[in-house]
DNA sequence: GCGATGCTACGGTATATGTAGTAGCATTTA
DNA sequence: TAAATGCTACTACATATACCGTAGCATCGC
């Protein structure tokens, strides 16, 4: 598993793989809305990096297609996003989320309802590795 | 105000000045801790092209030394982090919170704590024009 | 006034990123 | 099996980033 970081169109084919599971170059491509489609050659030179990076592994030929799939959990990976975003809050998370709440971004109508649904979910993140 | 995005390092030097407020490329590279001690001429660097994305402006020459200032406000500048690391969780902001507290990066007591400080203060950045 | 010192302007290199073209092998199909 | 089609591997190239060196003007101390 590569740390390095990964570019913003980088982390746009990953997202699709995450969406779309083991899957083709050109798969991948033809899921991308109209307004974000690119050549093939373009979407095959971010899985090649993706791979290099460590966050697609291929997987197996199908027919002379080569299919890829995620290497790396999409949670975990958002939760290193959270992590480098957490560094330009000072690393205090109460100021991430007073920023939601001040951009009205998020409610306390929405931070009460987690608060209830939660719980449950970390202690059973605690005992089991579960995912998302 | 230039929108255009800011790269890791430039961010490190932006975050230096809202730190430091007013003050010369020398300031800026000596209060940088020893270990991201970088030559002059590359904060100078990063100062210059922070200057031509907006986010600092030249304010006044002092001795032969010419003084930038923060352009753009650190909140809003988070504000937009924010945003854009919303995009990678669906654009849902519990989702997120949901990371943080999965993760054990911020708690209940935390949340609690935000939902009675919070309110207050955005109530009165409604009002006035407040900065952090 | 002149040398020492420091800052600015500008140029430069290496790697990352975004985007794409081409050659040629593999597969499929008539 | 030969033509058609598609995928892979490789190359290419412009811009962005990270980092730094040097020349030379400005300022200061004497």
């Amino acid at each position: 598993m590569s740390r390095r970081r990964l570019s913003k169109a980088e982390t746009r084919i990953l997202e699709q793989y995450w969406k779309l599971g083991t899957c083709s170059v050109r798969e991948i491509l033809e899921s991308l809305p109209e307004d974000e489609r690119v050549a093939y050659t373009t979407v095959q030179t971010l899985v090649y990096r993706l791979e290099q990076k460590g966050a697609l592994r291929r997987v197996k030929k199908i027919g002379n297609a080569q299919l890829f799939e995620p290497a790396i959990d999409q949670s975990e990976f958002r939760s290193g996003l959270v992590r480098d975003l957490l560094d330009l809050f000072g690393g205090s998370p109460r100021l991430l989320v007073s920023n939601l709440l001040e951009t009205g971004t998020i409610t306390l109508k929405d931070l009460k309802a987690l608060q209830s649904a939660q719980p449950r979910k970390a202690a059973r993140n605690r005992g089991e590795k579960g995912d998302e």
